[in-house]
DNA sequence: ATGGGGGCCTGCCGGC
DNA sequence: TGCCGGCAGGCCCCCA
């Protein structure tokens, strides 16, 4: 589910709670999620202090004391709830356990982190901090797209010569990553780019363009999370997802919000995904 | 190497 | 109310 606005989101919810904390119990429901947990996992986190939380794409990696870092991805459906320390609330039970609960870390400062994920394309793993970026989900990631290694001459050597749709190159993790379904959309439509244009055929413009516009969505759409984020991790403690205002994501059949535009936004299905966008101002 | 498709899981929503 | 198909923001793997 998650993209990387709101991998950042979670991240900064996290950090309060577990950054110079020690993890007292780590309770490890099943095997396993997407592949198995890494061998021993619970008893590998139990006493380990997490000395830093860091983003890279869509996972979060947690440095500990012990020299390992733990991998986290949220995948589709994957959440974290945090419970026993609210802000600055009288609250220190925690709710009763729900399905799909698969690992539960118990802090010293008193929080509950509760890694929930139905649909189980989740995953966690551990590494060591000094090889982290070696890991096989992480060693092939394209750059970041609010980094400085992420700019014009860079994208368009990545995109020249390319015969897939500009929407799919833009979801290759491998060219640049973090940006998921929604973000791309948006992205393309504020771009004004069609979603069907091969990558190779966009004009130097064109491209120079996306760079700017990509950081500008995704840094707009962490703000809107850290913005709701204040209010939002109450009652239940769930991190995350901030109802965000797109302009054309999941709006099929709704009008183009440019002004006097008229059209409508349609859908069309790239690679097995749906992309939204408007026929007339995307070209 | 590149591009496309299948598969993993469960939950939800709309239509009947 | 229930059943069923379709769909979901990710990612890996396999094939041509």
């Amino acid at each position: 589910m998650p993209e990387l606005p709101e991998v950042e989101t979670v991240r900064r919810g996290l950090v309060p709670v577990m950054e110079g904390r020690v993890i007292t119990q780590a309770a490890v429901n099943r095997e396993g999620l997407r592949w198995p947990f890494p061998a021993g996992m619970a008893g590998r986190l139990s006493g380990a202090r997490v000395t830093a939380l860091r983003r890279r794409s869509k996972y979060i990696l947690a440095d500990l004391s012990t020299d390992e870092t733990l991998l986290i991805h949220l995948g589709m459906s994957g959440r974290m709830l945090i419970s026993g320390q609210m802000l600055g609330t009288f609250h220190h039970d925690h709710p009763a356990p729900k399905k799909h609960d698969h690992v539960v870390l118990d802090m010293d400062g008193g929080a509950r982190i509760t890694f929930n994920d139905a649909r189980r394309f989740g995953a966690m793993d551990l590494m060591p901090t000094a090889t982290a970026e070696s890991h096989p989900l992480l060693s092939s990631l394209g750059p970041e797209p609010l980094g400085n290694t992420f700019d014009e001459p860079y994208l368009a050597a990545r995109l020249k010569g390319r015969n897939t749709p500009i929407k799919s190159a833009l979801l290759d993790q491998h060219i640049v990553a973090g940006l998921g379904n929604i973000y791309v959309c948006e992205t393309l439509y504020r771009a004004r780019i069609a979603p069907q244009t091969k990558a190779g055929n966009l004009r130097a413009g064109q491209v120079a363009a996306l760079v700017p516009i990509i950081r500008e969505v995704l840094a707009e759409a962490i703000e809107a999370g850290g913005s709701s984020l204040r209010d939002f991790r109450q009652a239940d403690g769930e991190l995350g997802y901030f109802q965000h205002s797109f302009q054309v994501y999941d709006r099929e059949g709704k009008p183009c919000v440019t002004l006097g535009c008229g059209a409508t936004v349609g859908r069309i299905v790239q690679s097995g995904r749906s992309s939204f966008y408007c026929p007339v101002c995307q070209r």
